[in-house]
DNA sequence: GCCGGGTATGTCACATCCGACATATACTCT
DNA sequence: AGAGTATATGTCGGATGTGACATACCCGGC
């Protein structure tokens, strides 16, 4: 998600395990990624179910058409704030955020 | 979250349902805040039972441990993206992250 | 062919979040 | 009481995310 993260990572050399803490690392950025993309992709799910375009979603979070489209696009310059929101707002119950959550595995 | 939502919201009415789409983005805002709480207390829990401070899991999490601290107490300054990372680095696992989630209720 | 609604992509100024540091409080040893 | 360790809180410069806008790319009528 952030470029400057393997600048942090050179520098400063960590204590013990070196190896094993950078994969500690990368695995909890992929897990990151995972549940990003299969909220992201109950975002969409939630609103084509709905009938809502784009556009109506982006009023209704009170954002652009634009952002929506890099929400659904899991750009890397959305948060899992934003997403959340997103999926939220879409018309999603917080059961159904959990589902969502549920279907990383 | 954002005091600045207040004015978002004024700016620009909206073009039907008002209170009705206002009441939603506060579900909204509310159903975030609880998913919030509900990780936060999860990372403390996680934390604790691994054994771990602050500090450790602060560089686990290559932070501080006054930014942990501030995940812990769920300061407005901390994102949701921040909390679930904090959460995978102090030894969650996805499942438990999900039971986390499920903890909304 | 060319509209029009829907979606995708790039850019930018501004808002928000971040790590780091300083400092405070609290608790436990000796 | 003083030292050590853990946690809390405030601040700040720089990194990252945001909404808005422009613009391009579809498709399905017309």
């Amino acid at each position: 998600m952030k470029i400057s993260k393997v600048k942090r990572l050179r520098a400063a050399g960590w204590k013990a395990g070196s190896a094993a803490e950078f994969l500690g690392l990368s695995e909890t950025e992929a897990a990151l990624v995972e549940l990003k993309l299969a909220l992201v992709a109950a975002v969409r799910a939630t609103r084509q179910k709905r009938g809502l375009s784009q556009t109506d979603l982006a009023q209704r979070l009170r954002s652009s058409q634009s952002r929506v489209a890099k929400i659904e696009a899991a750009d890397a310059s959305v948060s899992l704030d934003l997403i959340v929101r997103a999926l939220l707002a879409a018309g999603a119950s917080r059961k159904d955020v959990q589902k969502a959550f549920v279907a990383i595995e």
